[in-house]
DNA sequence: ACGCCGATATGCT
DNA sequence: GCATATCGGCGTC
């Protein structure tokens, strides 16, 4: 089931993920999301989650029904449900039973990009496709029914691949967003200057 | 730049 | 029961 649109591409290996999600996430920077479908996209920001050891996290207190996969397999996708219509991504890091993952924050749309402008008709600028955890997942067709996909194996489609571009020498590195606990982790990354974060640079 | 509100699953008390 | 959420879109200023 390796059919990525681009034969050049790699698909990450189960180990890329068994580390701690604050050493994976600035490494997701510039790597693909990759659907089935012909949808691809540049993560251009990703944000750590540390179980146990992060207030923020939604694994912090325990597995519980919600956050099963999150302590399961690195390499799953972990898809939350939040505010009444957002859908968030999390690629699941660490060993089993640790509740690590790195949330998918935004992408710069490579390949699919009609399939991702039917998926959000609302969207204007081809940067406001991706450039946040809900759009992100919104432009992709993710929805629950992803919780638990194998990014490696693609069990469901879906897969993170590296076409060659290495991660930002230096990414920039700032608090987290949208939580109220533990804002203070320096735990999100995005690329430097690019026009599809979730918080663009100010035109000068 | 800033503020408001939508619409609901989840998990704690 | 109820506060809260790993937000987004639209309005106003």
């Amino acid at each position: 089931m390796s059919e990525l649109p681009d034969p050049g591409w790699q698909v990450l290996p189960r180990e890329f993920y068994r580390r701690h999600p604050a050493e994976v996430a600035p490494e997701l920077l510039n790597k693909i999301l990759v659907r089935s479908d012909g949808r691809a996209a540049r993560i251009v920001e990703v944000e750590a989650y540390a179980g146990s050891e992060d207030p923020a996290a939604h694994s912090f207190r325990g597995p519980t029904t919600r956050t099963a996969t999150m302590f399961g397999e690195a390499g799953h996708l972990y898809v939350y449900f939040t505010y009444g219509m957002h859908w968030g991504s999390n690629a699941v890091c660490g060993e089993v039973g640790q509740g690590y993952g790195v949330l998918l924050r935004a992408a710069e749309p490579l390949l699919g990009v009609e399939l991702m402008r039917q998926a959000r008709p609302r969207a204007r600028r081809e940067r406001d496709l991706a450039s946040g955890p809900g759009k992100l997942s919104q432009a992709f067709g993710i929805t629950g029914a992803f919780d638990g996909a194998d990014l490696v194996g693609g069990d469901r489609g879906l897969w993170i691949a590296c076409d060659g571009t290495p991660p930002p020498d230096a990414p920039v590195v700032g608090p987290r967003i949208g939580i109220s606990r533990a804002v203070e982790f320096p735990w999100r990354w995005h690329v430097p200057g690019h026009l599809h974060v979730s918080v663009p640079p100010r035109r000068r």
